[in-house]
DNA sequence: CGGACAACCTGGCGGC
DNA sequence: TGCCGCCAGGTTGTCC
C-alpha cells in the first residue's frame, strides 16, 4: 500500500495530534508485528514518554520519543490514526496497536495482511542506517543519481524499488517515474544515457510530490488518517492501465511481470 | 551483486 | 450463491 507520498501524507496528517502527547499505555493484539524489544518490555519501556515529533523516513514513520524512537512500518495494508478512546472499534476490525494518549485519544494501528512492523529502540540508524537517499531531499542532486547509478548493474525497475539505493519509491511510483521518463522497466541501469538519467531523476521526483499533493493513492487498503481517500489514483499513467491508451502516445499499456512486481509500461513510448 | 523464489497474512475480485 | 485461484501499494532470507 503505501509508498513514500502515503508515509508523508499520514505523517503530516497525525503530527499535529501527537507532538506534545505522553503515552500513558499501550494495547496490542498481534505481537508478531513487534520486532523489539519483547512485548512485556515494549509496554513498561513506552509508558509516560512524551512525543517529541513525528517524522518519516523512507516509508518509515518515526515518532521520537524522550528516551526511544517508536517505527512503524505500513507494509501493504496498515493505517495510522488518532481517535478518541472511547470511538467505535468495532468499525475497523484490524486493529493491532492502541497507543493511548494523556488527552483522552489514541493512536490506533490497523492493519488486515498483518504484514505491517513495529520497533522501539534508542537507535534507529540499526534500523534506518540502510536505506539510501530520500529522493525529495535538496542534498540528494542529479549527480548524486547518476553516481549511484554508475555503481549498479541489472534492470531499473527492481533497483528503483530497493530500499538500499533510493528510499520509499514502491510498485505504482517507480511504473509512473519510469513511465514519465520514458525508459522501459527491463531497461539496464548502465545503459541510460545522461539525458534519460536526467529524465528520470525528475520524473522520480516530479511523481512523488503529485503524490502528495494529491494526499496518495487509494486503490484498496490506504486511506489517509481521517479516512478519506487520496487522489493520486486519478492521475495514473501506466499503474492498473494494462489494455487501455497510453495517455501520452494512445499506444496500449502493457501489463508483464518484472522482478517479481506487476509493471505496467507503455512498449511504444517507454523505450 | 543480481535474479528467482518462498514466506509472512488476509481480503477482494473474476471466473465457473 | 459458493468455492477456487489469483492478485495485491512491502520486505527479508535463502539459494544459485
Amino acid at each position: 500500500m503505501p509508498e513514500l507520498p502515503e508515509v508523508e501524507t499520514v505523517v503530516r496528517s497525525i503530527r499535529p495530534d501527537l507532538v506534545g502527547q505522553i503515552i500513558e499505555g499501550v494495547w496490542l493484539d498481534w505481537e508478531r508485528a513487534l520486532k523489539t524489544p519483547a512485548p512485556v518490555a515494549f509496554v513498561a519501556r513506552i509508558r509516560n514518554q512524551t512525543i517529541q515529533a513525528v517524522n518519516r523516513r523512507a516509508k518509515y514513520i518515526v515518532i521520537e520519543l524522550s528516551d526511544d524512537y517508536l517505527l512503524l512500518h505500513l507494509k501493504m495494508s496498515g493505517r495510522l490514526y488518532v481517535v478518541a478512546q472511547d470511538a467505535q472499534h468495532e468499525s475497523d476490525k484490524w486493529v493491532h496497536f492502541r497507543f493511548q494518549l494523556g488527552n483522552a485519544s489514541e493512536l490506533r494501528f490497523s492493519d488486515a495482511r498483518k504484514f505491517g512492523t513495529v520497533h522501539l529502540t534508542s537507535e534507529p540508524e540499526t534500523i534506518l542506517g540502510r536505506l539510501g537517499p530520500e529522493p525529495l531531499n535538496a542534498d540528494f542532486t542529479l549527480a548524486d543519481f547518476a553516481e549511484r547509478l554508475r555503481q549498479r548493474r541489472g534492470a531499473i525497475k527492481p533497483l528503483l524499488l530497493n530500499q538500499a539505493f533510493l528510499a520509499g519509491i514502491g510498485n505504482i511510483y517507480a511504473d509512473e517515474a519510469l513511465h514519465q521518463a520514458h525508459i522501459a522497466p527491463l531497461r539496464t541501469a548502465e545503459s541510460l544515457s545522461a539525458e534519460e538519467t536526467e529524465a528520470l531523476f525528475g520524473a522520480i521526483r516530479g511523481v512523488l510530490e503529485k503524490g502528495i499533493e494529491r494526499q496518495g493513492a487509494s486503490i484498496n487498503w490506504y486511506r489517509q488518517p481521517d479516512g478519506r481517500s487520496g487522489s493520486m489514483q486519478d492521475d495514473f499513467w501506466a499503474y492498473g492501465r494494462d489494455g487501455q491508451n497510453c495517455r501520452t502516445c494512445g499506444g496500449v499499456i502493457q501489463k508483464r511481470v518484472v522482478g517479481q512486481r506487476g509493471t505496467h509500461f507503455c512498449p511504444s513510448c517507454q523505450k
